[in-house]
DNA sequence: TATGAATGAGCTTTCATTCAT
DNA sequence: TATGAATGAAAGCTCATTCAT
């Protein structure tokens, strides 16, 4: 067996545990998902749990952060596909992919929808420094980058929580009403 | 002792509870709040919690309407107290009271930020039919009701989730920086 | 208002406890019964119970008393209507009664099934000593008497304990398929 | 440690429990026993009562199964050592040593006395399917095995339920008067 | 690494009973 | 007699965590 096999096996049950936990905080919430469901259906042992993660809130955080990053990341390479019809108009393309996202997957929004923010933004950017600055630097256009990243922060907030009403509690309407005047909005902020 | 005294009295109990009950969620979280420390800090039996309360989650929703409504109306009336500057600057006074609100009582908005909805807006306005309707005239500037209800509903879902933001976690920056984005992004929302 | 009416306003109370004790006894068990929805559905305060009784207890046992009599009350009168074909046959017929009143009613069965016996026999007679001794004469067919209340004891703890079986249970066959059995039984048990 | 010897401290653990279960439900009654009590005089921890057992009527179902089997297994090991006197009267000795059984254990007798039944006769049977229908075949004498499955159930119905009345209750008189007309009624019944 | 039996603190909830009215 | 709000002991049950294997 090679290194990279073994490597990959000993990571294995770490992956069953996040993959479990995943699909059980979303179909019940976190705070009413035991361990114990968790690891039966990872298919190992109670204690194994503890071999890979402090508590619950540890493998918590850790999809938070992972799909949160996973949910931006998606959206900004959907983008790049879309050609922007014009300068600017990339960062309503990502929205409008967030919001899609979130509309086919409502489970994953009721998960993470308070967690999405520019640190998690730029590091979906992420990749080589000098790339990141030329994105954020064409997003941001000319302005300064501390009050971007303020009005992008802002978005996201906006998106996710508006999402969240809209498609999780349908208030004050469903998302396809709320859409149009989310994008618009969104085009408002970062005027 | 008359009926009056005697439901005054019950309600007292009940009134006990509510307030135990929201001091121990903002200190230590809804979740890690015992029924057991909400009777005792109450000063009564654990039975009594029961007699007015399914369970924890019903109290706890019971704050969160109570408070939620309490904020909006208390932003409200203060924004009466302040003379708008001009016709349409109503409702950016009230957002701008939310935040203050909530900056001098940042538990009050962690427990709360989820749950600023047009609904209890609404409700807050209350009174008379005539009067409500006068004021939602009055803030809608002659837009067509219906779209402005999704409007402030965006708007206070923007300003709840950036407070929350701002004050809890100070992210991206403190609320006194990202106040006065807040603000303008509001302006823009309603314009 | 009349003494006589007053006296019955005054147990009234106690009758209705009754009624609705007896009515979830059968429904759901007497231990799975509370003192709560005994007032409750009595329409009765809380403390009213504990004037008349002093715990489920006592309302059991004073409803299992009655019931068991009234039982064999009904199947000795349902008896004497049906004229017995021939001398010794009344303790068969009264059994038949027996049994067929539990089929009718099998969770009147349920809470009773333990708890006939010669004692409530005998008060079921009731009535004057002179024609009870009468009635037991008939019935024991010259047999001494003690020895007589011994074989109704036994036939009685037959018929009960087989209907429990055979109608609640259906163990090892229906009652229908028992029955022929059972009256064989007993009629061998008292030749 | 092998698996067998894990196996075995494994069961040891859910052994001490029926244990000390059953102590306390003939002590006591099974609904006044609590789980506290039941791992403390076992000597385990609560929650590995919940290890073995989803509540109390699991552990007390299992007992009685468990005890009822033993009984009636019991009487027919020593009722094969006596030597019936002549073809047919085994299941009279069977029945005398039920009864000599609760005699000398009332405890057991009021905890299992409702749940004797054919099912169980069958299965203390057991083992070989020969010898059992061999069994059978004597101890019916040729009747029908379904007629012969009633009237043994009957009979075991009958000798439970008097020896409960005439041992616990005394009523409407003691065992030692009681048994010589019981014996006597179960000999009709077979006949 | 991996296991899973065992733990026991701690939680929610029930409910018989009391007592001031 | 009658009430029903209040009580609080006691019960059932959960579950994160440990540890010997």
């Amino acid at each position: 067996m090679l290194p990279s096999a073994l490597d990959q096996k000993k990571k294995r049950k770490k992956e069953l545990l996040l993959s479990a936990a995943f699909d059980l905080f979303v179909e019940k919430g976190p705070s009413s998902t035991a361990i114990d469901e968790i690891v039966r259906r990872a298919g190992v042992a109670k204690g194994t749990f503890y071999l890979y993660f402090r508590d619950r809130n540890e493998i918590l955080n850790h999809l938070i952060a992972e799909k949160s990053a996973l949910v931006i990341r998606e959206a900004d390479a959907a983008a790049l596909k879309r050609a922007p019809s014009c300068a600017g108009e990339e960062l309503l393309i990502i929205d409008d992919e967030v919001v899609e996202r979130f509309r086919r997957d409502p489970k994953l929004l009721a998960l993470i929808y308070k967690n999405l923010s520019w640190g998690l933004f730029a590091k979906a950017l992420g990749g080589g420094d000098e790339g990141k600055r030329d994105l954020v630097e064409r997003l941001s256009g000319g302005r300064p980058l501390e009050e971007f990243v303020k009005v992008v922060s802002m978005v996201l907030e906006l998106v996710s929580s508006v999402s969240y009403s809209a498609i999780i509690l349908e208030e004050p309407a469903g998302i396809e009403e709320m859409k149009p005047l989310l994008i618009e909005s969104v085009r408002r902020l970062i005027a």
